[in-house]
Order: C-alpha cells, then structure tokens, then sequence
DNA sequence: GAGAAAATTGGAAACGTTTCCATTTTCTCC
DNA sequence: GGAGAAAATGGAAACGTTTCCAATTTTCTC
C-alpha cells in the first residue's frame, strides 16, 4: 500500500494541488468549503505529509542536532532529554551524535548536520582549545547554541549560550568549608581546560583570596575522569605531608576515586575529611554519611538551550547573543564538619 | 554565500548534471576524464550533497529513530551512545525521542518517524500490555528492532529483538544466596509488566523450584521507580515478622532504598543481611561494602541492535527475524555472606 | 573496415512538497 | 448594476538530487 501524496488529497477533494497545500497548511487564502473538502479527503486517505519534501523545498528540516562528547555521560543525557522534550512541544526532532572530545568527529559530524539541513545545533565542543571546531561551527551557517562552554577569545559576541555558574558554586563550596575552620582544602575538578574545571578554579581561588587567614589549596586535575585515576590522584593528594582536612570533589567518579582512598586511608568522614562533590547522580544521596554537593539543574540547561534555539529559528536572530547563566546551589549534607583538631 | 549544488559542479566540469551525479556516486559507467575533471570540480567548489533532496528521490532518509522511555536513564543512555556509534560508522544518523511511557507519545513519535521517512526504528515499548504500539509498529513499513522487550502473542515473529538474559542472571544470582544458605530471599524489581520485571521473576521462581530445600521467596515490585519508593518497599519487607536474610534489589534507585532501609533498620551487610544488585552504575561499586551485581554489557546491546538493524537496511530483509539473546554475569564483591545464625 | 556490442553521455522525468503568478470568482461600495 | 478591490483558485516552477531512456561514442569481433 502506498502513501497517498497530497496529489490524491486534491483529487479526491476535486480541487487542485495548490489549494489542496494551502487548506492543509496555514488555511490562508481558503474558501470554507475548499477547507473542509481537503480536510475530508485527507483523513479519509489517511493522508501524512511528507517532511522530507516540505523540507527540500522550505530549506528547512525540523531537525535540530546535538553534539556532545558522550551522550551516556549522565552530564549530558539529562540535557538531551530536556532539550529533545522541549523540541517536540515545537515539532522538531532531536539528532545526537557524539564525538569522544575527538576533534575530527566534532567537524565531521558538524558537515554532516550541515549536509542534512538541520536547522540548529546544540554543541558543547570537546575543548575550548580547538580553534577550527569553533571556526567550523561559525561557518556552518546556522544556530548554535553552546552548551557550557567559552567560545574563543574574539569569538565571544558569535554564539548565545547556555553557561552554568561553577565560579559561583565553587566559591560557595569553598567558603563553606572556610566558615567550618578548615585551613587546607584541595579541589579536585576534571578538565581544567575546560569551561566547568576553570571556573571552578577561579571561584575556588577567589574564595581563598577573600578569606581573611591565609589557607592553601591544593587544585588537582585528573586528566582521564576514570574512577581508578581519580582514586591515585586523591591517594596521593591525601597522603601530603600536610594533607588537606577537607576535599571539593567535583565529579561522580572523582568522588568515588576520593572515597575510595579515604576509605584506604581509614580516614573517617566527616571526622577526618569533609567532603563536597556533585549532586548530579543519586550517589552523593545515598552515600553513608550523605555527601554535601554542588547541584544545578541540568534539565534547565537542556531546556533553555533548546527554547534558546527556537527563538533564533523563529528569526529572532537580530537581537543580541543571549547568554543564560544557570546557578548552582550548595545541598548541605553530612558530609561536612569542622576539621579535626591537631 | 550560497552552496554550490550539483548543477554548479557539472557546469563547472564542463558535464552535464546527469554524469555529475554519476561521476560523485559509485562512478559506474564513467569515464576517468570526466570521473577527474567533475572530482576537481567539486573539490573546487567545496560541494556537499545535499542528503534531503538525495532522501527525496532514493526513498531513504540514511536516519535512524530510536524511541525509550526516558533517555536520561543510563540504562538507555548507553544503548543509545552504542547504536549511534555503529550506525554513524555505516554513515546513519540516530534521532531520538523519549516517550515517558506514554502510549499516545509513542505513537505519536513513530507517526512523526515515519512522516520523516526514517529508515528504521530501535524501539523499547513502554509497556509489553499496549496492542496498540505494536501494532503501530507493524503497520510503520519501516525495519523495526526491539529493545529487551517481548512481542505480544502471534506478532511474535515479526520483530527481530536483542534481549538480555534477565532470567538467566536472576536464577543465577538466587541460586548463589541459596547456596549461601539462605532460605528467605526477596527480589525486588520493577516493572513486572515488563520484559526485564518478568523474565527475572520467572528465573527467581525457577531456581527456587530446583532447590533441594523448600526457601521462601517474597516477590515485590515497586510501581514507580522513585527511590522514597523503593524506600518504603524495602522497609516494608524487611519489617516483615520473618524477614529475608537476603534481598535481590534489581535497579539503581532501588538498592539505593533498599540501603537507606537496611541503614534505618540498623542492618549491617553482608551480616544480617545480603544483598545482590545490578552493576549498571558505580553506584554498587563505590559502596562500602561493595554490592554483588548482575551485570551485562548495555553497550551490546546498542551495537547488536544498530548491527541487526543495518542488516535488514542492506535488504537482507527476507532472514528469519533475528534474535540476540545477550548473557548477564554475576560479579561477586562484598554484599553476601551466609545468613546468621537465628 | 563494417557491423554489432558495449560503454558513456546528455536530457528529462521523477521524488512530494510549497509558493509564485496569472486568472477567475466573490465581495464592497457607490 | 457595475467598477474596483479583495479573495480564492489553478497551473507551473522550484527545491537538489537520482535514475531512466535514448542518443552518441567507443570498443570489440570477424
């Protein structure tokens, strides 16, 4: 059985092909009775409009893709989903493709978005380093909007974005844990060559610079984010001459790393080691005792990007870059006391 | 700047359209001249095909649709980074929607699919029950692939599934804490009316038929997957007059409320009380003591289904239905020991 | 070297829409 | 009732490909 095209549709309603478009679609420039008939003629057939040709012809897809490093990442899932239920209130649908912060897969999946006519992208590129990912998405000639990262020096005013503020978060981390007396302090955050990891540094240095006594910090980077690599980085970190009384571990497997390694330790907490991490998965919630954590909302992100997008769809495009900046709440937990006495 | 089309590059090879097109495909029945001189052409112009207007006339869009209930759950989050990897290998792209177990949504989504042309679907029905879907599914004309789901009865050979072996890891786990000595075991899963929910309450009920004593088992399924949820289930068991020495807690949140009920009710693990788990999450992994999961590799499962889906889009349509039937291992770590002495 | 077979080529149709334009119909107002 | 404006309509072009078909050129065979 085939599809009835909207030329059945206008033969059966006796009308020409053109009107038959006309009275499906807007219904502008329609007599009452030629609506009604193609309406009819439609249901009666079971007519479905082909998207792929409307496409062709309006030059534009209904299809917004989405790039980001590893869409299994929690990080990221919860904001595909947000996006992709916000985009289909809209009638788009969401692409997802993801690069493994590989620079190559980011262009390429980017042309090949471009090749398909998608209509928009959202896009948090690997690392901010690649100038030629940003270069290709600038070129690309459609929408980005950028999820949680710095577009490069100079191309600051090209791309709206949709920024979570770690700085802010960090620094009330910190500051928290000053309050409690605590004097040495390590942040451990991945990616310091990305957006999150350096705007957490430097909330976590501005808190120290505000701090009245003179604490040290420790800021440690793991490169890989696997658990086992977190799980040396905080050993080490913790086995310092002058370990640190409390550690800001921001991520789900650095937290676990760091767990891990007090637990080798035998260090208790939060008698021995205060701990805030993040609040993204349920194992900050569920650990005994129940960690502190940093939490924003990642279904907002997902959702501002997308509503961000359709604006610019909606040929909103003169205005301004927008730049939405999402804040981070501090969960207070068990996790967190006042470190312990010399 | 406008893209070059087809047109552009013939012209500019001195070519007529139809050769272009030729010379840019398979490049059957050209010559090396012209095959050169339109390759040139091309290159020059930075010519990318455009995939709708290609989609258009070849009746294949070279997209993929898969449908999941919530594809912020790591569980589908994965399968979804897996299929996208293999199809994009095969040059496909992965559209995605997330039905939140609604069974108008899931129609909706496949009507929206087909209205695209997408080529193909991975689809994990929400709930077994719904004739409807399925036959929505059936009626698609497009390949379809299941998800660790089951087909109704009589549209069982329509659908070439991946399944994972739910019944084999719950008899394999309960037969574990049987031979641990236990003799009073509650599984709790979700979903009973679904595959997963079903296939490990069949496989629970089996190992209890085949052992030698006669253990008591208690089966509970909480309706919603929340963790205060699983929370109350669990407490309600363990408040029970002769409690289980052992708990089968298969899901994520779940463990989570099984561990905060085992903690309020002062319930040491593994001493009085074991549990085994799923290792989907570090979650099992990170606790202290480390959970016994059942384990599989949901990776597979994506790649297996793109796999089995690209097979039917090459037009090996006319094979029995496919189905992969995936094994799930019991990693043991530290949650069981042997039930106390009463 | 002639004829047949094969390979290559150009032109045009087709995919299913939307939209432009010219034409016809309907409405409005004097 | 008629002139002019407004609305509705049909026909055709366009979107950018692929593919069919007929025409042409090349290659092969005897």
């Amino acid at each position: 059985m085939v599809r009835a095209t909207i030329r059945d549709v206008a033969e059966a309603a006796g009308v020409s092909l053109g009107s038959a478009s006309r009275a499906l679609n807007g219904g502008r420039n329609v007599s009452a009775r030629v609506a009604q008939d193609v309406a009819q003629a439609a249901k009666r057939l079971g007519y479905q409009p082909d998207f792929l040709a409307r496409s062709l012809r309006t030059r534009s897809s209904g299809m917004v893709g989405c790039l980001v490093s590893d869409i299994a990442n929690p990080l990221y899932a919860e904001i595909v989903q947000a996006a992709e239920g916000r985009l289909r209130e809209a009638g788009c649908l969401l692409v997802v493709a993801s690069t493994g912060n590989d620079p190559k897969r980011e262009q390429d999946a980017v042309a090949e978005f471009r090749g398909r006519r998608l209509d928009g992208f959202l896009v948090a590129p690997g690392s901010d380093a690649n100038a030629k990912t940003w270069r290709t998405l600038a070129d690309s000639g459609t929408p980005v909007i950028i999820l949680d990262r710095d577009p490069p020096a100079g191309g600051d005013g090209l791309f709206p974005s949709v920024l979570v503020d770690h700085r802010g978060g960090a620094m009330a981390a910190t500051r928290y844990l000053l309050g409690l007396g605590h004097r040495r302090i390590a942040l451990l955050t991945p990616g310091a060559r990305m957006r999150p990891g350096r705007e957490r540094i430097a909330g976590f240095r501005q808190a120290f610079a505000d701090a009245e006594a003179s604490p040290t910090g420790a800021i440690v980077c793991p490169q890989e984010s696997s658990m086992d690599f977190a799980y040396s980085a905080a050993l080490a970190v913790l086995e310092a001459s002058s370990r640190p009384t409390a550690v800001i571990a921001l991520g789900t497997r650095i937290l676990a790393g760091v767990l891990r390694a007090a637990r080798t330790l035998k260090l208790s907490v939060p008698d021995d080691l205060s701990i805030v991490s993040v609040g993204d998965t349920d194992i900050a919630a569920v650990h005994t005792p129940a960690i502190t954590a940093l939490r924003w909302s990642l279904e907002e992100v997902g959702r501002a990007a997308a509503e961000m997008l359709l604006q610019r769809l909606k040929g909103d495009g003169t205005a301004a870059p927008a730049r939405a900046l999402l804040p981070v709440d501090l969960v207070l937990r068990e996790s967190c006391a006042s470190p312990p006495k010399i």
